[in-house]
DNA sequence: TCGCAGTCATTTGAAGAAAA
DNA sequence: TTTTCTTCAAATGACTGCGA
């Protein structure tokens, strides 16, 4: 909770460039129950004007309408302003909330004081410094350098043969390692060679970084003794050590072999 | 001639908006 | 509140031109 604090003293103050101090708000003491369950409150004076920092530290969203109700009887026993906290908000409530004028904070994301004219929405994320992730030819390629012993120097044309990708995706792939420093690029000739000098558990941590996950979607299924797929997680972990199989079976597959395998079939999500 | 790079088209999925 | 529709971005391949 400390955390989002934080994270909002850093959005307000990046956003509008004056220094904002939040301090634990000492009347809320005086709130029925429920509400001091649901949140943690923390004042907060921006542009000269003191404020109630609601902090949602529920994990299911609840309606705008309860939310509005809520400030109502915060910003009655306080006498202040109360702006609503939460770590994101859902684009229909979001719209609800503005509706009804209901102040609140998504730090890093949007911020909406009416009483201030302040209304700033998520293409403030746009404008921020996208982060370099690695796209999946290039993670194909990797996969490929730390899976294999022999530490060869790689072109694109002959690791496009090797993987099934286009010469143009896999020089794509070399790009995206130069931009991030990764291995030594040469070229000789018109022919661009690549070669890793690190290796194993170093490489892999250099690369880190850049990768993201492959799982699209995690699903639950009844009936997982009839699939037949590739074991994952853990389940792959104990075929190949001595770990014990979880309760729940992982099984991977790609959304193609989904749709056609188990989804069309009797298993039930 | 061949490998690479630029550009454009297509496909797919995610996110947001609108409708029910 | 849920579902459906729309828009946008990412990933990839095809085509083409450049230059060693």
């Amino acid at each position: 909770m400390q955390k989002m604090i934080h994270q909002v003293e850093k959005y307000v103050r990046e956003i509008l460039g004056i220094p904002v101090t939040l301090l634990p708000w000492e009347n809320s003491a005086g709130l029925p129950q429920y509400l001091r369950e649901r949140y943690r409150f923390s004042s907060m004076m921006v542009l000269g004007t003191d404020f109630i920092l609601m902090v949602d530290t529920a994990g299911e969203e609840q309606s705008p309408a309860v939310t509005g109700k809520h400030a109502e009887m915060v910003q009655s026993r306080g006498r202040l302003g109360v702006i609503y906290v939460r770590n994101a908000v859902t684009s229909y409530n979001r719209k609800r909330l503005i509706e009804r004028k209901v102040p609140f904070i998504v730090p890093g994301n949007q911020m909406y004081i009416p009483t201030l004219g302040i209304d700033l929405r998520e293409h403030f994320k746009a404008l921020r410094e996208r982060k370099l992730v690695f796209s999946p030819s290039t993670h194909a390629l990797l996969l490929y350098v730390l899976l294999r012993k022999e530490a060869d120097t790689l072109t694109p044309a002959e690791t496009a043969h090797r993987l099934g990708y286009s010469p143009m995706s896999m020089t794509r792939a070399f790009d995206e390692l130069e931009r991030a420093d990764i291995g030594e690029h040469t070229a000789v000739g018109k022919e661009r060679h690549l070669h890793f000098p690190e290796k194993g558990r170093h490489l892999w941590e250099m690369v880190l970084p850049y990768l993201t996950t492959p799982v699209r979607k995690r699903l639950y299924v009844s009936e997982a003794g009839k699939i037949n797929g590739n074991l994952a997680g853990q389940s792959a972990l104990a075929r190949y050590t001595m770990l014990s199989e979880p309760k729940n079976k992982v099984f991977a597959f790609s959304a193609e072999d989904w749709k056609v395998g188990p989804k069309s079939g009797e298993i039930k999500e």
